[in-house]
DNA sequence: TATTTGACCAAGA
DNA sequence: ATCTTGGCCAAAT
């Protein structure tokens, strides 16, 4: 017996595996889809470990559909994004409602 | 163990 | 519509 609880981080990297290219999600929907309200924490975990190409860390945003932050530079997170076909005004999206992955949801 | 820190958020002014 | 404020939770200090 040796495993040890998957730490919260490791449970949103896992999670985050399952937004698909051309879609988003939002540092609470995460949180939300891992039965937990510690949306703030969300945002610790991709700052801290983004466990780059691993995990799609840019397809995370804020709830009110501006893009949050990026460890390597907002600039990238923009330009990721838009070369996945979401479409952004400024910092912010256009479509968040349309684009957004509730993790089945409701 | 206690405190501090955020890639946040909803509500108020 | 924008800006500020208080609260929230896990992890790092």
């Amino acid at each position: 017996m040796r495993k040890k609880t998957p730490s919260f981080a490791d449970r949103c990297y896992q999670m985050l595996k399952k937004v698909p290219r051309g879609k988003v999600t939002t540092y609470r929907h995460l949180a939300h889809a891992l039965g937990s309200r510690a949306y703030r924490a969300v945002g610790q975990a991709m700052k801290r470990n983004p466990n780059a190409p691993r995990v799609p860390c840019h397809r995370v945003v804020r709830s009110d559909g501006t893009l949050g932050g990026y460890a390597g530079g907002v600039a990238k997170k923009k330009r990721l994004l838009t070369r996945e076909g979401v479409r952004l005004r400024g910092d912010r999206l256009t479509e968040l409602k349309r684009q957004l992955h509730t993790f089945g949801m409701r």
